[in-house]
DNA sequence: TATAACTCCTGAAGGC
DNA sequence: TGCCTTCAGGAGTTAT
């Protein structure tokens, strides 16, 4: 599943494949993918002739500036951005959702098996904060359906201290905290799962009763986590998450929590338990992150 | 207003 | 072999 660190990798493959060329035409092969864009197909094809100024991302949601206006990615659960090199045939594929020409002759493909993931042109707004809108980019201008999504962990101007004290102000569990995009964006499944089995926090503890040091050690493994993942090109577990050049990643080799229920812990040796939780599953170790203390 | 639950969707995997 | 059910989950919408 694409989190922000296959979203990243994806970001950098977009930036250094296509910054500068300017769209030559917009296919949309899938009504889904483009339901939510301003004006529809035909808001998309006023970005005909217009230059990729710059490929900017916050949390999971991607960017290209383009003259004033914004084409807006997310890939969903199962979404892929596939750049081809000018004169390249694409194979065709079932999972195909929209297509972009360049000037130059390279095509950007978006695939989507589940159809979650969508393209989106929307108008720009300021970010209140002044500091640059995300990551790729040193433009305060974001993209109007991105502007409620909270800074990312690997933003520099994200103030940690800050960011716990509306944690402890919200009243509900900290992994439901986690995945909440408007107050930290970035934070998946698979991440919160990592993160929390690092700061032997359990996912259901309230995080009004957790204190400040509780809280600034699991962003700091939360932070560490996306770092490690986004040094090794992020998780894979299928095909359903590559980089523009089609390639997995591996830190689906060092995950420690998500996904091995009913395995050993490998720090106390304990069964992992899986649990349903927001309509998904929650790994943890029921020895080393208790849901109350003793 | 804040929080929780529901919904969308497809294909793999497992059971029968 | 084929059909059916379950599972995976990001984020917007709806309900409480």
């Amino acid at each position: 599943m694409p989190e922000l660190p296959e979203v990243e990798t994806v970001r950098e493959g977009l930036e250094r494949l296509l910054l500068g060329k300017t769209l030559a035409s917009i296919t949309v092969l899938h009504p889904r993918a483009v339901q939510r864009s301003e004006g529809g197909v035909e808001g998309l094809v006023a970005l005909h002739g217009r230059t990729v100024e710059a490929v900017a991302r916050r949390g999971k949601f991607l960017w290209m500036e383009m003259a004033g206006l914004a084409l807006n990615f997310h890939l969903g659960m199962s979404g892929q951005l596939l750049v081809s090199s000018p004169g390249a045939v694409a194979p065709p594929h079932p999972h195909e959702r929209a297509r972009l020409r360049f000037s130059d002759g390279s095509h950007l493909r978006f695939i989507d098996q589940r159809t979650f993931g969508y393209i989106q042109r929307s108008s720009l707004t300021e970010v209140p904060d002044g500091a640059p809108a995300g990551w790729g980019t040193t433009s305060t201008l974001i993209p109007v359906p991105v502007a409620h999504i909270g800074r990312d962990l690997l933003d520099p101007a994200l103030d940690l201290e800050e960011l716990s004290k509306r944690t402890r102000k919200k009243r509900t569990e900290i992994k439901r905290a986690m995945l909440d995009q408007e107050l930290v964006s970035g934070l998946g499944n698979i991440y919160c799962d990592e993160a929390l089995f690092r700061a032997r926090i359990h996912p259901r503890r309230k995080t009004n009763g957790l204190s400040y040091g509780s809280l600034g050690g699991l962003w700091e493994h939360s932070t560490a986590v996306l770092r490690e993942a986004l040094a090794q090109g992020g998780t894979s577990f299928d095909s359903l998450y590559v980089d523009v050049d089609g390639a997995s990643g591996y830190f689906e080799r060092s995950l420690r929590a998500y996904g091995r229920g009913g395995q050993a812990c490998v720090r106390c040796g304990a069964t992992m338990k899986k649990i349903q939780f927001m309509n998904r599953s929650s790994t943890f170790c029921p020895i080393c992150q208790p849901l109350s203390r003793g």
